[in-house]
DNA sequence: AGGAGTTTGTGAACGGGAGAACAAAACGGG
DNA sequence: CCCGTTTTGTTCTCCCGTTCACAAACTCCT
């Protein structure tokens, strides 16, 4: 997040700030984003604030995303279709290297530039482009098979978007995305708001 | 997520589960489970477990799921058509009533069953509707102005999934749905992963 | 050179979620 | 009808993230 603002002031021309600014940019308390800072090391200066480019440059290394990462999608789906498109990942240091999906009616497609590829091809892939990272993109009923297939080609992380617990072996990194309950937290915060107006003094 | 669990398990054929069952569902601990259930009420039974029915329907009235929400969703995109194709959120109490776009060339287009309509018609959606919840998926630039009508037309729940910190007054809820971060997340383990294999010790 | 003003870095207090552990309750079998 | 077994509901403790508050450090102006 710190990283996302520090790139918007810097294109807006701001070449120093205070934490108290960085921290209104990011939408955090400014307390919480000195000592998130400090856990990566020193590098404001008292009584001046932090140099942006510099900042940015610490945190992208810290990061890892000064390198390039690449990625694989499988999936290509609906949800497939609009990550291959998306230009934000480029920018933010990661390349979608293959697109895979199981429906050979889909491989005739290129989608943003690249062919969507047989699954099959996913082992050849990962190791050839030394792939860390994949997305999957499936239906649930698929994504545990799909999550199998690609930790035994090597892929350590896994962001997944189908709305299933995945189980993976230790080391492996999963993260999930998860759109409805996303949504069901909203309605409920708005089930409170309109249904009981005096509930919060009685709870 | 226990909802989601409990929707499987149901599917599956199982009418009763102890807690230890649906927490692995979930991929939760059972303590944890137990306790969060506490808060809604005393639904299980000692010695037996929970019956899957009535335990959903107890946790979908505490969210607010058994009715229905009316959602609409601005900026028809690449994301915004996947979202509008979804079928998951019909599934789980979610209705999505208009699409919004500002620029015109997408108003002739039928997605998912609905006209893409002007970003104008808002307010009378909204109002007609009964509209509390807002998706967001135009450019990260455009989306605090979308907001801003949002709140003012009346809706008071917003899911963004611009990469920017949105302002809103008191009592409107907004949730995030940032990808880069859950990429960058990914990348940081994967950096410390390959790059030092003994800085966890260290560390 | 020195003092006033700013802003960072961090120690300490606070709050809350997660897990271990156990008592209370329900069921079944004799 | 009572006792052993199973499983919930809850208490207690631990741990971690957040925030407050302040001393240390830097700049600028006189
Ligand atoms: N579309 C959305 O906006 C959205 C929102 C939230 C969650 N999701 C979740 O994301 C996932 C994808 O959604 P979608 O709308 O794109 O679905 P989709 O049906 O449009 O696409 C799924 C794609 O996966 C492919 N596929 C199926 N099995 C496969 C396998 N074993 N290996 C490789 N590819 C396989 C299919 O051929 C298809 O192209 C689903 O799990 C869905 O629940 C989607
Ligand atoms: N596509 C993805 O997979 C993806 C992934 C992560 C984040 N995002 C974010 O989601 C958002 C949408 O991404 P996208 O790929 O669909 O972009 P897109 O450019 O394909 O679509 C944006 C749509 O918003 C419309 N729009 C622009 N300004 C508007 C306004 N003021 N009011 C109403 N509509 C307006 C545009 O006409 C366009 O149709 C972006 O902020 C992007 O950063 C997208």
């Amino acid at each position: 997040m710190y990283l996302r603002a520090l790139t918007g002031l810097a294109e807006g021309g701001t070449t120093t700030c205070s934490s108290e600014e960085l921290a209104a940019s990011a939408g955090v308390n400014s307390a919480k984003l000195r000592k998130d800072l400090s856990y990566l090391g020193s590098y404001g200066t008292r009584g001046v604030g932090y140099d942006v480019e510099y900042l940015r440059y610490q945190i992208a290394r810290e990061i890892g995303v000064t390198q390039d990462w690449p990625v694989v999608i499988v999936g290509i789906g609906n949800l497939g279709h609009a990550l291959a498109n998306y230009s934000g990942f480029r920018s933010r240091g990661f390349r979608v290297v293959a697109l895979l999906d199981a429906d050979p009616d889909r491989h005739d497609e290129v989608v943003a530039g690249l062919d969507v590829r047989s699954f099959e091809d996913l082992e050849s892939i990962v190791t050839e482009d030394a792939v860390a990272i994949g997305v999957i993109a499936t239906p649930a009923v698929a994504a545990q098979s799909v999550a199998d297939r690609m930790v035994a080609a090597g892929i350590t992380s896994i962001l997944n978007f189908a709305p299933t617990v995945l189980t993976v072996p230790e080391g492996v990194d999963v993260r999930k995305v998860d759109l409805s309950i996303e949504l069901q937290i909203l309605a409920y915060h708005e089930q409170r708001k309109s249904g009981l107006p005096t509930a919060e003094v009685t709870a």
